[in-house]
DNA sequence: TTGAAAGCGCTAACAC
DNA sequence: GTGTTAGCGCTTTCAA
């Protein structure tokens, strides 16, 4: 049987009220009412009524969401379907949700990230882009004392924030890892950077890195080679047909292999193996056409659900909850989605 | 702002108890006042309060969690650690948890299944080994309308149950493709069964069926070949050089595959592709050590947790929850694990 | 520094 | 058929 407050209240032959400010350290007892109160949680375990707290705490809960603005970016909607569906599960725990957009230029950012702190808000969930701009962002948050959650990429330039995430560089290594099923004699490599961003902190230069990483530490890899090209913008007038000429490996370090699948395809250029990340739609077609081999998911409808759910916990059952959360690195084949 | 009982009463010039009973549908209610009742309620749009709801409720919830005793066996050891959080998050709802555990054997099965009905349960949580006992039992349960959910294996030949888990044949399917990242121009797979069972429903054979299904749509890999044996005891006694003579592909269709690594490794036999199940702590071992190359997990953990998460919104959020729910099939290999 | 009590929104028992 | 009300366990305010 759970002990209750009131019944702490008679055990320690004191009112409900003392309990209570011993409970939540408000002060104003004496050393020896919260002895003996303590005494008594110990031994009985005492734990809140959740449902009654809540009910008599009466209190709704506003978090911020903060993400890049999806413009026609398949990518930045699917961790806002998860968080919409968190929103869905707790809002009957008195959850809303206020959502914040901003473009792709830094500018745009600071101008929400300032809108944003205008409010009062309980909880943020936050996707840093701009490195900087970030770090001033949740510098300002944590000094109103302002819970974060970050998804998708992490700052760990300010502490005591928490991620739910992938992690990059791991990706990256695993990446390595799935190129080597393709067992040619010798094998070129080519790695095309799709991305107008040039941050040096970004989530893609991780991966390449981690990606180098694996062949470092697996030398009887010895016959792969590698080549980068970049491309600033997403359409496919970039591409022609030479730069995949003695090419057996394409591994693209972000959402954008179906750009490359797509030429591929077009052009009737086969026997290729193309590694790329997550499941946007376009990028599950060419993955069932066999043109795309494999793609790393980092589970961003999860990330959102969490994300939320993090918040949740910690703010509203003032659980305990791990900081870092690192997404597990799925492995998205045909046979497998 | 939500609406509230009281406020619903007081335009609906009713009392509380009156709109409570239309809610509730308890009867007992002019169908005027149905009417009215239901128009404000689509009007504001009425939620109930799940806080006063369940503080007023007051009941605590006893599930049954009926699965095989792990005498030893680290695979069933792995569900209830999801099992087991779960009852610590639920636990503040209200929610708590019966064991009952039977051997492996079906006489062990029917006495405990007895027992546990003899109690009186909200819902039960339940693994079915035994397929006709299963059914007996699940028939049971659904004369006395209590809800199960299924874990690990399903019955279909009872409705109106839950299911959370794999689906074995597509994870069969899957376990052929892995296969075919060994790319030898010949190649000799052989599939061994670790069993003592005699089902002829069981797990393992439906991904055995769905191994044998890829290659028959897979017609560009004719160059595999395949052979069984079976071993009826966990022991690598039964094992010797010999069988493993011009293999290059091993596929253990269950969560044995560490039994055979071993032997591989002890008998310094390399160069096996060696496909298995389930995250044990000895197949992963040999995972690491590139004995193992592939596992595909079924996330035993995730399903104990949501078969508990099940129960809990069905029975005391009263929630409409998906019955049939298929754990995505994780490729683990050494990168990524 | 402490006690008493109202009230959060809902459920269920009881009276009419 | 309908209205009234005690009470679930906790928070918070007010008075002492």
């Amino acid at each position: 049987m759970i002990i209750t407050i009131k019944k702490i209240a008679q055990l320690a032959a004191v009112s409900e009220g003392t309990v209570d400010r011993i409970i939540h350290n408000r002060g104003q007892v004496t050393q020896e009412n919260i002895d003996k109160v303590n005494a008594i949680i110990k031994e009985h375990g005492y734990k809140k009524n959740i449902f009654a707290s809540n009910l008599a705490f009466n209190k709704k809960f506003k978090f911020a969401v903060f993400l890049p603005k999806n413009e026609g970016l398949e990518y930045w909607e699917i961790p806002i379907n998860g968080i919409e569906r968190a929103e869905d599960e707790f809002q009957k725990f008195g959850v809303t949700l206020d959502y914040y957009f901003y473009k792709y230029n830094s500018n745009s950012f600071k101008k929400i990230a300032s809108k944003l702190l205008e409010q009062k808000y309980d909880g943020i969930l936050f996707a840093p882009i701009f490195h900087e701009e970030s770090i001033l962002f949740l510098n300002q948050c944590k000094k109103k004392n302002i819970p974060v959650v970050m998804i998708d990429s992490n700052i760990k330039e300010v502490d005591s924030f928490a991620y739910i995430g992938q992690d990059a560089f791991q990706s990256g290594y695993l990446a390595g890892r799935l190129v080597c099923y393709n067992s040619a004699s010798e094998n070129n490599v080519l790695i095309i950077k799709i991305t107008r961003e040039i941050e040096s902190t970004s989530v893609y230069l991780q991966r390449i890195k981690g990606f180098y990483s694996f062949f470092e530490d697996h030398k009887e890899f010895a016959n792969f080679k590698f080549s980068e090209i970049r491309l600033k913008d997403s359409g496919q007038k970039q591409l022609n047909v030479k730069m995949f000429e003695g090419i057996d490996t394409i591994f693209i370090p972000n959402s954008r292999s179906y750009i490359v699948a797509e030429f591929l395809s077009k052009n009737n250029l086969k026997n290729i193996v193309l590694v790329g990340y997550d499941l946007l739609e376009e990028n599950v077609k060419y993955l069932k056409e066999g043109v795309i081999n494999f793609l790393i998911n980092q589970k961003p409808e999860q990330q959102g659900y969490l994300a939320v759910e993090y918040l949740y916990k910690k703010i509203i059952l003032k659980e305990n909850v791990q900081n870092t959360h690192y997404m597990p690195l799925e492995i998205i084949i045909k046979e497998n989605y």
